[in-house]
Order: C-alpha cells, then sequence, then structure tokens
RNA sequence: GGGCCUGUAGCUCAGUUGGUUAGAGCGCGUCCCUGAUAAGGACGAGGUCACAAGUUCGACUCUUGUCAGGCCCA
C-alpha cells in the first residue's frame, strides 16, 4: 500500500471537489466553533514541532465540523518584530543601530518587509501536506494597513482607560553596539570578571567627620549619584575609629567589615527608618548637582508621567507645592539588605531597583555616563568644562585589567579620603555577545500598559479557561500572572506597528491616534493611497498641534485649566512629533481577535468579531505562557473583561532522539514533508497523537513506523479484507443500511434515525463488535470533548486491536463458507456498519485514509451520501446500544484463551493439534457457556467442561523439610519423608487447611512440610486473576490424524500462496507419502472432504513415485512430498 | 535565588478517587501463523516506580526533604 500516493489522490480529490471550502459553507447558520491561529513568522521554515500544532489544531475543527459547526479556519501571518530584524541585519552584515541609520532607515525597513514572506509558501505546502484544513488565502497578517490600524485601536482604548503611559525602565544595553538586548541575549553573555569594589564613605549633613559607608561593585555609577538606601528595620550603627571619625553601617555587617574599619568602639544605633531624610554630601559636591536643578527635574518626569496626569500626584508637585526631593539623602526601602556590604546602597540610574526609588521619590534622574558609554559633560553658565572625568569610557581597561574609569575615580575618592576600602571582587557580569563589551543598565525609556491595574480582572478570566495541561492554570500561568508587572509594549527598533502616539514640541500635549482617518484630521489632508504606516514614512507626516481642545486628553485639561495653565480652546502653534519606538510583536499578536478581522475599521468586522469571540480553543507551545497566552488575555481583559479563549492546549517543544533541541547548527532538524512523502502524511499526525502533547518528547522517526504498522495498516487490511469478499460475493448493502446519523448535519440536531444494531442477529461475535463500536463512540466523543487527543487514540488503538485481531480473525470462514446464508449477510452488514463508522470516527485523526475508505465504502454506495467523509456527520454515541455484560463475557472468553494459549504453548502442543479436552474453574458458567464454540474453534480443543472449585484441577503434593524433620526423627526421617510424599491429594489438602496432619501417630506441622500444586496427570494448569484452566494433553489416534490433516492443510495453503493463487482458483493436489506406516495416507483417508475443502482441492491422488517437480513439506515430524495443480474452473463461493 | 514540570522495563510512554501480582508498544528470546504481507499472532525474560524520611492497615499515587534533567523568571 502506497499511503504517499494515496495522500496525493485524496489532496486532489479535496481541491476539485473544494471541500475544505465547503466544510465551512456547508455550515452557514450552524453554531459557530471558534479555533485561534495564532501567527507564526514565517521568515523560518516550519519544521516538525510545528506539524505537531498542526495535526493538533486540525483535529478539533474536523470534528467539531463532523459535529455540525461551523468552523472558520483563517491562517495568520506574524511579520514584525525583532526576529525579522535579526535576520536582516545578519544578512545586511549590521551590528548595532549605528550600522542601520548609515544604511538608511527606509532601505532597511524595505529590506525587512522582503525578508517576512520568504518561507510562506512552504508553510502553506507544508499545512497542506499534513492535511491541515486552514485558510491559507484569505489570511491575516500583521503588517497590513487593517492589522496595523487595530493595534491603534487597541492603544487608543489604553489611553482613553488611562492604561497606556511612558515610563523608563532598565533594559541591558551594549554602549559600544548601541543597542539594548534582549534577556534572551544578555542570558547569554554573562562571564565572571574582576572588578574593583569600594568602600565610600558619604559626608554626612552638618555630623562632623560622620559618614554613611556603601558598598558599590560598579564604582564608574557612584558619577550619578542621587542618593543612598537603607533598610528601615535593620539596625545601623555609628562607630567611632581611634581617630574619631565615624562610620554608620548595619550592626548585622561590622564583623564581616572588620578589617576594614580597624578598631572602633560604638557610638549609637539607629533604626533605618530613623535615618530617613537625613541628608548628605555629594561626592563632587561642585559639579555634580549643578544641571538638575528642580526645574529641569520635575519637567524630566511631567513629560514621562503624561499618561497618569490626574491620577498620581503629580500636578500638584509641579504646580510647586510639595513632593519634589532634592537629592543627596537617605532613602528608606525594603529591598536593601544586609546579605552584603555595609547595608547601604547608594543610588544612581542603573538599576531596576534604583530607578523605581528615584521615581517614587521624584529624584533627579542623573545619568552621567551616556548611551555612548562616556561620561557626560557638564559645563557652568561660563561654557567651563566642570566634569574632570569627562569623555572617559566606562568599560574601557588598562593594562593590568582594571576599569580605567573605576581607578580614576578610586585614586580622586581616595585622595579626598573618602574611600573606606576597596577589594578587587570576581563577580558573574553580563556581557555584549556580539562585541563582548560589559554591558550597562540603562534608563531607557518607554511605553506601557498598565496590567497591574487589571491584574484581579486577569487572575478571575484565567479561571474561565481551561488548560490542557490542568497545571498551567495555577501553576506556570497563575504565577505569571500573580507577578505581573506593567507591561512593555514599545521597542526601540525599526520595523514594526509605529506606536499612534505623537507628541507636541511645543506644549507636551500627547495625542493618541487611533485609525488612518484620524490620522488623516491631524493632518489636515488625505494620506497617499499608496500610505505605508510603518516607520520612516509615518514619521515623515507633518501634524499640526489641534492645541488644547477636544483632542486634547480631557482630564490633564482639565487639570491644567484648573491651575491656570491653559484655557480651553487656546491653539498651539506646535509641531506632533511621533514617539520614535514601535510596537511590541507581542502585542500584535495579543490583539488577534480583533486584528484578523481589521476591526474596527474594516467593513463587517465587528458583525464577524461578534460571532468569533471568544475562541473555544486555542493550541500553542508552552513558550507562549508570557508570549500569546498572556498578550490575548491581557488585552481581551483590558477591552473586554474577559478571556479571549476557553480551551488551550499548552504543548512541550519537540527534541531530537537524544534529547537535543532541535536546531539547523546541528543539523538534527526533521523535514515534516519528507516524513509525509516517507510514510505518508497520517502516520505523521498519528504519532503526535499517540503521546500526551504537553509531555516533553523525543522525536523518533521510527515511531513513525510503529503508528503505520499498529493502527493504520491493520485497519486497511480490515477494509481491503471486507472489500475483497464483498466484491466475491457481490455484496452490496441496501439504502436502509445507509448511515444512520446522516441527517444533513444543521445545528446541534444530529438525531439518531432507525436503530442499526437491532436487526436480528444472534451472532455472538456481531453483538460483540456491534457493542464495542459504541464504547467507541462514546469513549472518543468524550475523549475529544475533554480534549485528551491521546486517550481517543488510545481508545482507537484497542478497538483496531479488537476488530483486527479478534472479530475478524474469527469471523473470517462466515465470509467464506456459502451454505449458511443468513449467517454470512449477517456478517457483512455487521461489519460493514464497524468499518463506515469507525471511518467516520477516524477521519479527524487519519483524514487521508479515511477520505480514501470513504469514497469507497459509502459516496461509491449511496447517491446521497456526502462528497467527502469531512463534511459527513459524527456518529452519535448511544450507549443504551452497549452490552456491557455481553463485552465483560467476552473479555473473561479472551482471558481464558490466553490462558489456555499460554499452557499450549509451554506443552509444546501447537494448535493445529487437537486436543481432547479443557477444564475452567472460576468463570460463571452461564456466562460462558455460550462462547463454548468460540472457544473451542479457537483453541482446537474437542470439548469444555466447567469445574466448580480449582481444587479439583490440582493434585496438592507436600515435601518433607530435613531441616525440620532431620533432628526430630532422626533414623526414621527419612522414611517419614517418603510417606509425605506419597500422601493423598486430600490429605495434603487437609494439612494445608488444618494445619496439620497426623502420619503414623506423629502431628506433622505445616511449617515442617512444603506445599506445591500439582497438575492433575494428563493434564496442563494454570491460574490467573482466580480464573484456572486445565488441557487434557492426551493425544490418540483420531486425534492424532486430524491434527495431521491440519498440519497438511497447513502447507498446502502456504503452496497457494507461493504460487500466487488467487483465492478462489481451484486446484488437484498429488503428493507422495514418505512418513513412516504411511501416516499422511492413512491421516487422508478419513480427512480429505475437509482437506479438499480447506484448500479448495478438487482431488488428492497418491503418486508412488517422487519425482522434482514435488515439495518437500513437513507433516508433524515427517517429510511428505507435494505439488498442487491449477484448475481450470473457479469456484465462486470462496473456499 | 524563586516558580513550574519531569524522573516508572534497554527505548518511547500509560498508570483514574491511595487498594490484590505496576501496564502497553518497540527492542530482545522462544514458538506459531502464512487467505492482513511495509505483515500478523502467542508465550517468555526484563522494574529496589530517581533517592530518603513521614502519614496510612496499605504509597508509583499523599506530605517533606535530597539528587538529576528541562522550561520560565530574577
Amino acid at each position: 500500500m502506497d499511503f504517499p500516493a494515496l495522500d496525493n489522490a485524496v489532496l486532489k480529490l479535496w481541491d476539485e471537489r473544494n471541500i475544505f471550502q465547503r466544510t465551512m459553507t456547508e455550515r452557514e447558520g450552524c453554531p459557530d466553533f471558534v479555533a485561534y491561529d495564532g501567527p507564526p513568522g514565517t521568515n523560518g521554515k516550519p519544521h516538525i514541532g510545528h506539524m505537531m500544532q498542526s495535526a493538533l489544531k486540525d483535529l478539533w475543527p474536523r470534528f467539531k465540523t463532523m459535529q455540525g459547526y461551523r468552523v472558520l479556519r483563517k491562517a495568520g501571518w506574524d511579520t514584525h518584530g525583532l526576529p525579522v530584524e535579526l535576520t536582516a541585519e545578519k544578512e545586511l552584515g549590521f551590528k548595532s543601530k549605528r550600522d542601520i541609520e548609515a544604511y538608511g532607515v527606509e532601505k532597511y525597513i524595505e529590506y525587512c518587509r522582503s525578508t517576512v514572506y520568504r518561507y510562506k509558501d512552504a508553510w502553506t505546502e507544508a499545512i497542506r501536506r499534513i492535511g491541515r484544513f486552514l485558510d491559507t488565502t484569505d489570511y491575516y497578517a500583521t503588517l497590513t494597513k487593517d492589522y496595523i490600524q487595530t493595534d491603534w485601536y487597541v492603544l487608543k482604548q489604553a489611553w482613553e482607560k488611562g492604561l497606556l503611559y511612558q515610563d523608563r525602565r532598565i533594559m541591558p544595553y551594549c554602549a559600544r553596539c548601541g543597542t539594548s538586548l534582549s534577556q534572551h541575549e544578555t542570558a547569554q553573555g554573562y562571564k565572571d570578571v574582576k572588578d574593583w569594589s569600594l568602600y565610600v564613605k558619604f559626608p554626612v549633613y552638618g555630623m562632623y567627620r560622620t559618614y554613611f559607608v556603601a558598598w558599590t561593585t560598579t564604582p564608574w555609577t557612584l558619577l550619578s549619584n542621587v542618593a543612598i538606601a537603607v533598610n528601615p528595620d535593620l539596625v545601623y550603627v555609628t562607630l567611632e575609629t581611634e581617630h574619631g571619625e565615624r562610620y554608620i553601617i548595619a550592626l548585622d555587617r561590622v564583623e564581616a567589615l572588620r578589617n576594614i574599619l580597624g578598631n572602633t568602639r560604638e557610638y549609637i544605633r539607629h533604626y533605618g527608618k530613623d535615618m530617613r531624610g537625613w541628608r548628605y554630601e555629594s561626592l563632587w559636591e561642585d559639579w555634580q548637582y549643578e544641571p538638575y536643578g528642580k526645574d529641569a527635574v520635575l519637567r524630566a518626569h511631567y513629560e514621562e508621567r503624561m499618561g497618569e496626569i490626574g491620577r498620581s500626584s503629580f500636578v500638584s508637585h509641579y504646580s510647586g507645592s510639595s513632593g519634589y526631593r532634592p537629592p543627596f539623602q537617605v532613602i528608606v526601602d525594603n529591598y536593601v539588605t544586609a546579605k552584603d556590604g555595609s547595608g547601604i546602597v547608594h543610588l544612581a540610574l542603573y538599576g531596576q531597583e534604583d530607578l523605581n526609588l528615584i521615581r517614587d521619590n521624584i529624584l533627579p534622574r542623573v545619568q552621567n555616563v551616556d548611551l555612548d558609554g562616556k561620561v557626560v559633560s557638564i559645563k557652568d553658565n561660563s561654557d567651563k568644562e566642570l566634569n574632570p572625568f569627562v569623555g572617559k569610557s566606562f568599560y574601557e581597561r588598562d593594562e593590568r585589567g582594571d576599569k580605567k574609569l573605576d581607578v580614576e575615580i578610586l585614586k580622586d575618592l581616595n585622595s579626598r579620603s573618602l574611600l573606606l576600602g576597596k577589594e578587587k571582587i570576581t563577580h558573574s557580569y553580563p556581557h555584549c555577545y556580539r562585541c563582548d563589551t560589559p554591558l550597562m543598565y540603562f534608563a531607557m525609556s518607554g511605553w506601557f500598559i498598565r496590567t497591574t491595574a487589571f491584574k484581579e480582572q486577569m487572575l478571575q478570566a484565567n479561571k474561565d479557561i481551561n488548560w490542557y495541561p490542568a497545571h498551567i492554570k495555577d501553576g506556570r500561568f497563575g504565577n505569571w500572572l500573580e507577578n505581573n508587572v506593567d507591561w512593555n509594549i514599545s521597542r526601540n527598533r525599526y520595523w514594526g506597528s509605529p506606536l499612534p502616539i505623537w507628541r507636541c514640541d511645543k506644549c507636551v500635549q500627547v495625542f493618541v491616534i487611533e485609525s488612518l482617518d484620524e490620522l488623516e484630521e491631524y493632518l489636515g489632508e488625505p494620506l497617499p493611497d499608496n500610505f505605508d504606516p510603518h516607520k520612516p514614512y509615518i514619521d515623515n507626516l507633518n501634524l499640526k498641534c489641534p492645541g488644547f481642545g477636544k483632542k486634547s486628553d480631557q482630564k490633564l485639561l482639565k487639570t491644567l485649566i484648573e491651575i491656570g495653565t491653559v484655557k480651553y480652546g487656546q491653539t498651539c502653534s506646535g509641531t506632533l512629533k511621533r514617539v520614535p519606538e514601535v510596537l511590541d510583536s507581542w502585542f500584535n499578536a495579543g490583539i488577534m481577535p480583533w486584528g484578523q478581522w481589521g476591526y474596527p475599521a474594516k467593513d463587517g468586522s465587528k458583525e464577524i468579531f461578534e460571532k468569533q469571540f471568544p475562541a473555544d480553543f486555542i493550541c500553542e507551545a508552552i513558550d507562549q505562557t508570557r508570549g500569546w497566552f498572556y498578550t490575548m488575555l491581557a488585552t481581551s481583559v483590558m477591552l473586554k473583561n474577559q478571556t479571549s479563549y476557553k480551551n488551550c492546549i499548552c504543548t512541550e517543544l519537540i527534541s531530537d532522539v537524544e534529547g537535543r533541541k532541535m536546531s539547523k547548527s546541528r543539523g538534527n532538524v526533521v523535514d515534516p514533508i519528507g516524513l509525509c512523502d516517507k510514510y505518508g502524511a497520517d502516520a505523521v499526525r498519528w504519532n503526535f497523537y499517540c503521546i500526551n502533547p504537553w509531555t516533553a518528547r523525543r522525536f523518533d522517526e521510527e515511531e513513525l513506523a510503529e503508528g503505520l504498522r499498529q493502527v493504520i495498516i491493520p485497519y486497511w487490511n480490515a477494509y481491503s479484507f471486507f472489500v475483497t469478499y464483498a466484491r466475491v460475493d457481490g455484496w452490496k448493502p441496501n439504502d436502509a443500511d445507509a448511515n444512520s446519523d446522516d441527517e444533513k448535519p444543521k445545528a446541534h440536531s444530529l438525531k439518531p434515525k432507525a436503530d442499526n444494531n437491532a436487526k436480528a442477529n444472534n451472532n455472538l461475535l456481531d453483538k460483540w463488535i456491534l457493542s464495542r463500536l459504541e464504547w467507541l463512540k462514546m469513549s472518543v466523543t468524550n475523549a475529544l470533548e475533554g480534549y485528551d487527543a491521546a486517550l481517543a487514540a488510545a481508545n482507537i488503538g484497542q478497538f483496531i486491536d479488537e476488530l483486527t485481531n479478534w472479530y475478524i480473525r474469527r469471523s473470517r470462514r462466515r465470509f467464506w463458507k456459502s451454505e449458511d446464508d443468513r449467517d454470512k449477510k449477517a456478517a457483512y452488514q455487521t461489519l460493514y456498519t464497524v468499518l463506515m463508522t469507525t471511518n467516520r470516527i477516524l477521519a479527524p485523526f487519519l483524514p487521508f485514509l479515511s477520505e480514501a475508505i470513504y469514497q469507497n465504502l459509502e459516496k461509491a454506495y449511496y447517491i446521497n451520501s456526502f462528497d467527502s467523509v469531512h463534511l459527513a456527520s459524527w456518529p452519535v454515541s448511544h450507549p443504551e446500544w452497549r452490552d456491557e455484560t455481553l463485552e465483560s463475557a467476552m473479555a473473561a472468553v479472551r482471558e481464558v484463551i490466553t490462558l489456555a494459549r499460554s499452557l499450549r504453548a509451554e506443552g509444546g502442543t501447537r494448535v493445529r493439534q487437537p486436543l481432547p479436552e479443557m477444564v475452567v474453574a472460576g468463570v460463571i458458567k452461564s456466562l460462558m457457556e455460550p462462547y463454548q464454540d468460540v472457544i473451542l474453534d479457537e483453541l482446537n480443543i474437542k470439548r469444555l467442561r466447567f469445574a466448580y472449585s480449582a481444587e479439583e484441577l490440582f493434585i496438592w503434593r507436600a515435601k518433607g523439610e530435613w531441616k525440620a524433620l532431620g533432628p526430630r526423627f532422626g533414623a526414621k526421617a527419612k522414611a517419614m519423608i517418603e510417606t509425605i510424599a506419597a500422601l493423598a491429594p486430600n490429605e495434603v489438602k487437609q494439612l494445608a487447611e488444618s494445619g496439620q496432619v497426623v502420619i503414623n501417630g506423629e502431628v506433622i506441622r505445616r511449617d515442617e512440610v512444603t506445599l506445591t500444586q500439582e497438575a492433575a496427570p494428563g493434564y496442563w494448569v494454570r491460574s490467573e486473576n482466580g480464573v484456572t484452566v486445565a488441557i487434557e494433553h492426551r493425544v490418540d489416534d483420531a486425534l492424532l490424524k486430524e491434527g495431521l490433516a491440519r498440519e497438511f492443510v497447513h502447507h498446502i495453503q502456504n503452496l497457494r500462496r507461493e504460487a500466487d493463487l488467487e483465492v478462489t482458483q481451484r486446484i488437484r493436489i498429488e503428493y507422495f507419502d514418505a512418513t513412516p506406516e504411511a501416516l499422511v495416507t492413512r491421516a487422508f483417508a478419513k480427512h480429505k472432504t475437509y482437506i479438499c475443502a480447506e484448500t479448495l482441492a478438487l482431488d488428492i491422488i497418491q503418486t508412488k513415485s517422487y519425482t522434482n517437480q514435488f515439495q518437500e513439506v513437513k507433516v508433524g515430524e515427517h517429510p511428505a512430498y507435494v505439488r498442487i495443480i491449477k484448475e481450470e474452473t473457479k469456484s465462486t463461493d470462496g473456499p
């Protein structure tokens, strides 16, 4: 069987009949089942992990379509973001943003654009090849005008709700490359380096020779010091040295710093909180504070806090009342610890905690080392340079490997007696993974969504999501939500949705624009038709500030009017400049429920959005916890206060067979299309359904072959078995047998029609497999409703096994024999029903195979059938059609047979040799008796007898223990032991039960003997799970002859097969008997009819002479010689 | 440093609310079958359920800790 070829034929059929479109159009008016497709980037090739996604993402939509839902399947591509830029930078040979600026932003943007669809066709093809129904023609893409307008719309909503604001965050930043690094990039570059750490003395204001001692591992940040911080609840001690200087440090650090401090005596203690607001002298009093006068500080804060205006108390600060705190004083915060250093830290704007404190305390934002890593220039009014360190780089090292700037600062402080101690330490510090320069943590401006404001709502919405696996909900995802911080949605990059935020260069007002139409209002003229809303084009627009009116932030305006700054309607002659950032591409992905329809700007988007929100089902890899899963929840809670997806499968990543991540550089990437072309797409799909997708798994190609062998081929063979004999017999289903579930699927109303199973059919095997079929329908439906593909696959696997290895194997003869026509018809009817139904259940899993079979099994017979199995209806489960008593009886029957087979195997008598009798105990006789024929036929045994108890199948034996009896009886022990061994079985049984037996007047206790059970003579016996089976293995002459006849038949069948005869070909048999005492001839005399019937032989002729045309066959142990001759006439009714 | 997940046969994985002797497939061994042939079946060997302690009449399962691996965060 060539499955890849079958795939291609089916793909062609789907195309010709437009099946995919029709799965949607033919469900028009049905309830929607909504599945969202998270947009993958297409500037890389799809790999096997994406195919797992595709397989899973395809399963439920097919299932639900068959159940009568309409499932739209819109593809989407993520075309923005850093991966695209990294590709572009790499290909253009760029190392930094400066390279991009030099190259030209427009050229760069266009280069990025040219790469985004590089592998779109490869994706489309892979998706088609794996059999996923996905609309890749009417896709959504994040770079389109429509999609960008949705970005803008959502941001405007956030702005109006007061949830969008500008802020600074500390980012790892490479001064040499001029670019900030992602966390992932940063994590790659940690290195152990040796640097100076300093204990610095900050003179306490107004206290003679008293100093705060702060510890720093980055001396260059001292240039930007604005405050020092202590822990409110720690005890700080003032120590006085022999020289009369006083140092303030945490009490807990005194011992650790003893050798730096020298001999001291304690002077006084304070809690940290009592030192709040103490002031100290700047380390460089003459210049450090200069440019950060009150007004400058406040304006900087003001500009950043625009989005918060009216909500924070900032306006009152700005208007001059209070709150502004001058630099160089003690700040109190719990983040300070006494774990290392002095328990006092110095604050500079190069750390996140520092930033938080600086912001909370409205301190100056000093960064005296700039984005080039160089110390800034600070001049006085007469243009005189005040900063002695100006122009020095923070990361350059001298010949001794020390940072030059650090050493200069160290020397400077030391010369002024402001250094208490120094120490070279080794610490792990991040370096640029590209150029090895030490990174700096720089306070970069960014735009944020205040997700913390609706954290509780997100947690609430999370309760409405069913996570698979369940632990994600309160585990990884729930924790992530609990630890929510505001979401930085801006990126200082080039290729992405531009932030729709414009700021007036004069009045500092901020305007957020929600659509291109609104943009035109500001512009005062229409945009050109081909306008592309990306950088740099969008930044070249010349927008005029609308002044203070209805476009203004109304809360801000109200406040400004109140404090008398402006009047309503006041004009402003400023120009609006867009903020330079682009949007985080996760934001793009997160707004997909709206963006895919171009909501709200695009015609018709509102109607379709309402129907397609929220999603019933999404499925992505675990790394989306902080990605798509989060951003989609955050945006939907922000806009609608509810989740945007109800069921979410979280898959693990796939690694190679040795557990390594698949990567191009390792060369262990598996090509999914190649696999499909080798094993067929169904085998690839099946493999992904068999294992829970949330277990990290190693991908092994061997497993594809396994699924093929275990499920796909057996199923195909079952179908092919049916078709073969149905053709021979010309059997056809009649119209009444049409699938009872086939009312045209409308809504949920798939009512069952006539009860197929109720037809008069008393064959137990038929009844059994039909009952099992009901089990299959029910269990697969339930498993899929619970989003458990692995359970569904396991159930299917079990059913296929029962069908092929039990039902068909046991029923085979019923399809051959010509006499009992009613039974034969029942067999056909049953197998047909089973295959037809199973095929539909398999359709979502194995869409190709099931389609091929459907076409032949249903389409070919019924005019009114569907054009495709994927347009057909899902088999409705009828638990009331099950007969569980029958099923458990059959299970018991199979258990008995397994036991018996194992006995035969042990005894070494092959099944072809009939045996006289088997005895079964431990089962309910009435339950098993109806299956007597099945059991005996399967095992080739003549009689079945039921025993009341297992006892009678065994003989109890006892063996005396020398160790116990030897000392006791001495010389008589031997005789005693022999007597014990000769005890009658019932005496031993009594010993076993009562614990003792009297022999020759002596009491023998149970612990003095070892008890064993032996099979009764002439029987093999075995027990398991309370069921005992015994087989009588005596073979008399009649049984022997019968065995020989069967043996002979087996060899003739082999010869038929070797000769490649058709199943209906009649033959003639000639043989030459070389067996002792003409065993074969004697056996034939009795069983000729049987042999002829089995082998379709017209006659068996013994020849006197042997020629080389004969082939040797073993009959039992003995050789016979035989040949078969084709007959002209053919049988029409099978063997 | 914090969080989450994983650890069961040589390999890939199941194992429901704690309950007789822990399962499947592959691989291995022996045998069978040849009218399922990219075959198929039966039987068998193979496990201190990562380790340790605890709770319990009883723990693969619950609790705590340790070790190893993975992912995420800091």
